[in-house]
DNA sequence: AAAGCATGCAACCGCAAACGA
DNA sequence: ATCGTTTGCGGTTGCATGCTT
């Protein structure tokens, strides 16, 4: 299903991801956020490039992604919306919550292409038997017997993995955070604690995780993560100060 | 039972836009 | 205005799995 797990001649890390990176490369966007992209292989211990971990976070690692059966209302949202749009695929899926671009282009490769076709042939006129159709045929068998399953039965690791982070709190909006707050110019980023607080996002944390270093949280090494013995003080360069219940960070160019 | 084929999907690649210095 | 870096997007690929012959 995926591709192999190789190594490419600058020693990075390509193909399927372990469940080890995906822990890693969640762990550490939850908690910091993804201020740079290029920079989290770095700090989260993972031999990928910036460009793998973003992908695999939007498209899978992302707590509020959906996962699992289309519905019809989606499917019919989709015929609709690429009808209007072509393969904007990222506009397609900001329509559609909790469902990425990648996986709205695949469905629609491999399920709705068909579809749509098939709905222009009949209105052109008579439908004729063609492979495609009978394709698409194989696939209703197969769709309707998808459906039969409640669009709401989110398999249960699903729900594990999204209780931590509600929408409102999740990762990604703490590129947001900083737009809410007007930052001394030379900041790089900032962190309500108010709202972390409040969120209970990160209750699950013992004592004050700020403090703390991120690789030997926890709530990963009950799961056998192996921790690389990295600091806080060390991964990050950056002074920090708190002021009305925010942390700003410069970054010392160290 | 086994070989070949088709399908679905995660992940990669290249390009362009956005952004900051 | 230009250049370098980062991010986002869309097309494509590769492989595991299921199906057919």
């Amino acid at each position: 299903m995926v591709k192999a797990p190789y190594y490419d001649k600058n020693g990075l890390k390509k193909g399927a991801w372990s469940p080890e990176e995906d822990n890693k490369l969640r762990a550490y966007v939850e908690r910091y956020g993804h201020w740079n992209w290029r920079q989290i292989p770095k700090f989260s211990g993972l031999t990928r490039c910036g460009k793998s971990c973003r992908l695999r976070w939007m498209n899978y690692l992302r707590p509020d992604v959906k996962r699992g059966n289309y519905s019809k209302e989606e499917e019919e949202m989709i015929i609709k919306l690429h009808e209007e749009l072509g393969n904007k695929w990222s506009m397609i899926a900001a329509k559609l919550p909790g469902r990425t671009d990648n996986e709205i282009k695949n469905h629609w490769h491999t399920h709705l292409k068909k579809h749509a076709k098939h709905n222009l042939t009949r209105s052109k006129g008579k439908e004729q038997l063609s492979d495609a159709s009978q394709c698409q045929r194989k696939s209703q068998i197969r769709d309707s017997e998808v459906e039969s399953v409640p669009a709401d039965s989110t398999p249960s690791h699903q729900i594990l993995e999204s209780a931590p982070l509600s929408p409102e709190t999740r990762s990604s909006d703490f590129s947001s955070m900083n737009s809410h707050h007007a930052l001394p110019s030379g900041a790089i980023w900032a962190v309500d604690h108010n709202s972390l607080a409040s969120s209970g996002t990160f209750a699950k944390f013992s004592g004050d995780f700020w403090t703390e270093p991120f690789l030997a949280d926890s709530t990963f090494a009950q799961h056998n993560y192996h921790s690389p013995s990295l600091e806080w003080e060390s991964i990050l360069p950056y002074v920090s100060y708190h002021h009305d219940g925010i942390d700003v960070f410069w970054d010392l160019g160290l």
